[in-house]
DNA sequence: GCCACGATGTGCT
DNA sequence: GCACATCGTGGCT
């Protein structure tokens, strides 16, 4: 069933800490914009981000939660910086850091939408180019977070990286007319799971297919 | 189209 | 040990 996003959002309660904020604004601000990925064989792809989560040190669901390891030390740094991961043995993902230099957040870029070179990053994908995919391949080259990064070639090698500089960069763009966000809870975790914390392109056939985004409701503001 | 399940590394209890 | 901010495949409607 559809759950009613607008009726109780856990973020309007008066008692949030306001250093919430850092990782939220930077979810929502980056929806719209440009990941510009200039790879090592000179090809390029241009994808634009419809889909996030935001995530901090006073958030349970957070790596930074039980605060700073080895692992992590890139989302204390400073904002607009890569921080990678590796999941389930098999899965990279990436945040871009925000808040304050020291302060333990960012936000996942979980889906996007391929504006150039679809050849690309289908190569990335699987051993095929664009025009030889399956439809379900197409539709699965950048929708969801471990996804996205094999398409873009992101890897440990590009921790710490800052994303203002090639060979991976965001170019920050606006929404276009018409478009909106929309929260959700976030995808797959466990704790915290009740928590408005992931932002989408209301519409955007590019986001990660959940039942969540039946639900998903227009943000005030 | 949907669902179940297996593949796999790493950080932390 | 075990829990993961996951995905691809195969088998089925």
């Amino acid at each position: 069933m559809a759950y009613d996003g607008a009726a109780s959002l856990p973020e309007s309660r008066s008692s949030a800490d306001p250093r919430e904020q850092y990782a939220e604004r930077a979810a929502i601000g980056l929806l719209g914009s440009l990941i510009v990925r200039d790879f090592p064989d000179g090809t390029r792809a241009v994808v634009r981000i419809v889909e996030t989560e935001a995530y901090d040190q006073l958030d349970p669901a957070s790596h930074t939660y039980r605060g700073r390891t080895e692992r992590n030390r890139a989302m204390f740094g400073p904002a607009n910086h890569a921080y990678v991961y590796s999941i389930y043995g098999m899965h990279h993902c990436i945040n871009v850091t925000a808040g304050p230099d020291g302060f333990g957040c960012g936000a996942l870029i979980r889906a996007a939408q391929p504006i150039e070179g679809r050849d690309v990053l289908a190569h990335h994908r699987y051993p095929a180019s664009d025009g030889t995919l399956t439809a379900a391949q197409r539709r699965n080259l950048t929708n969801g977070p471990a996804k996205l990064c094999q398409a873009l070639g992101i890897g440990m090698d590009l921790y710490g990286h800052d994303m203002s500089q090639p060979p991976l960069r965001i170019v920050p763009c606006g929404l276009e007319a018409g478009e909106s966000v929309a929260r959700t809870p976030r995808i797959g975790i466990r704790k915290a799971a009740d928590r408005l914390r992931r932002y989408i392109i209301m519409g955007n056939p590019c986001v990660t297919p959940s039942p969540l985004n039946a639900g998903a409701r227009d943000i005030e503001n």
